[in-house]
DNA sequence: AAATCTGCCTAACATTTGTTAGGCAGATTT
DNA sequence: AAATCTGCCTAACAAATGTTAGGCAGATTT
C-alpha cells in the first residue's frame, strides 16, 4: 500500500496527536471519533490504543499542547525584549500570541473551542496550564502599565479579557490572511497603547 | 408525579427549545441527545417528534434564536438613541449587546459556541442571520466614525472583530458577575472612542 | 536458530444514538 | 353518545461509539 504522506512511517504517534488536533479543532470532542482519527492519521482504530490508553488522554494531550504553543511563543517574543519600551512589548506579545494561533491552528483551535465543552474529568487535567498563561499575560499588562505604556486608570483584568477575547476570536473567522491579521493586531494595539 | 416546574404544561414547544438550547450551550451539538434534551423538558425522547420533526430542526431554530435576541436587542437600543452623538450610540450598543448575551444566555452561547461545529447543513441554515446581523454592527460602526467618535484612520472591520471577539468572548468566562461586565462595557468603549 | 519484542490488524462486545410505529387516556367536536 | 383530535408514552430499529482480545509478519535480541 504505498501512500505518499507515509513517509516517516514511524513517529505514528505524533500524526495520531496532528489528525486528533485537526478533527477536535473541526468538529469538536464528541463529533470526534476514533475510527476519524484512525482514517487520517493512517490505521486502524484499535490500533490507537497501542499508543494511547484513550480516546480522552488523547483529547488533554492536545489540548494542553495547544496553550503550551502560544504560552511558549509569548514567552520566547519576551525574552528578546526584555528592556525595551512598554509599547514594544505590548506588541511583540500581541503578534506572538497571533502567529502562534495561526501558525499552529489545530492544537489551538482544538483547545480553545474544546476545553469549555469537553467532559469534567478532561477539562481538570487542563485547568492549570490555561491558569498558568492566563497569569503570564497579566504580568505582560502590569509591566506595560508601570512603563507608562497604558493609562493608570485602565482596568487591567478587562483589557485582559479584550486581547484574549479578540486573538482567540480570530480563529472563529476561518480562512483568514495573515495581512488581515496583521491588520488586527495593529488597531488593537494602538487602541490600547497611549 | 408532581413536578414545581410543570405548571404551565402547555407550550412544551418551548420547554423543548429552552432545555435544547441550555444543552447546546453546554456540551455543543453531538453531545446533545435527544433523551437528554426530553429529560430536561419533561417528557420522553419519542414524544419531541410531535412538536419537531428532527433534532437538526430544533438545533437550527435554538441558533437563529440565539442570534436573533441580541440583534434586536441592538437594533431596539439603537432606535432609541437615533439623534444622540456618536459616544453614545456606542455604549449604547455595546452595552445592549452585552445585557442580551448574559439575559439570554442559553441561546446566545448555543449559537455562538457550535455554529462552527455544528453538520454543513444546518450552518446553512444558520448564516445568512449572521451575515445580517454583521451587516448591522458595520453600519454602526460608520455611523459612529461618520459622527467623529471613532479616529478616522482605524479600521472598521478590525474594530468590528475586536467588538465582537471581546463581547462573545464574555460567554467563556463562566459566572461572571453583572459589575464585571459592566467594567469590560467601559474599558472597551474608552478604548475605542476618541 | 530460538525467543522476544514492535507495531499494526481483524473481529467482536456492550452501550448509546436518532428515529419510527403503534397505542392510549382525556379533551373536544359532531 | 360517537367520533375525532391532542399530546404524550412504550418498545423497538439500525447505525455508530469507545474499547478489548487475540493474531501475525517482521525486526531485534539472546
Amino acid at each position: 500500500m504505498p501512500d505518499a504522506s507515509s513517509f516517516p512511517q514511524t513517529d505514528m504517534r505524533r500524526r495520531i496527536l496532528d489528525a486528533a488536533a485537526l478533527l477536535l479543532a473541526q468538529n469538536g470532542y464528541k463529533a470526534t471519533t476514533l475510527r476519524n482519527i484512525a482514517e487520517t492519521a493512517g490505521l486502524k482504530a484499535g490500533s490507537i490504543y497501542y499508543h494511547f490508553p484513550s480516546k480522552d488522554q488523547i483529547t488533554v494531550e492536545v489540548l494542553n499542547e495547544g496553550v503550551r504553543q502560544v504560552s511558549h511563543a509569548v514567552q520566547n517574543a519576551l525574552n528578546d525584549t526584555k528592556n525595551l519600551d512598554g509599547a514594544r512589548i505590548m506588541r511583540a506579545a500581541v503578534m506572538a500570541h497571533l502567529k502562534a494561533l495561526s501558525e499552529h491552528s489545530s492544537y489551538t483551535r482544538a483547545s480553545i473551542r474544546c476545553f469549555s465543552m469537553v467532559p469534567e474529568e478532561i477539562r481538570q487535567q487542563t485547568v492549570e496550564v490555561r491558569r498558568a498563561f492566563d497569569s503570564d499575560w497579566l504580568d505582560i499588562l502590569k509591566t506595560v502599565q508601570a512603563k507608562g505604556a497604558i493609562h493608570t486608570g485602565t482596568d487591567l483584568k478587562s483589557l485582559h479579557l479584550i486581547i484574549l477575547g479578540t486573538l482567540n476570536w480570530t480563529l472563529e473567522w476561518q480562512g483568514a490572511s495573515d495581512l488581515e491579521r496583521a491588520h488586527l493586531a495593529q488597531t488593537l494595539t494602538s487602541l490600547i497603547l497611549v
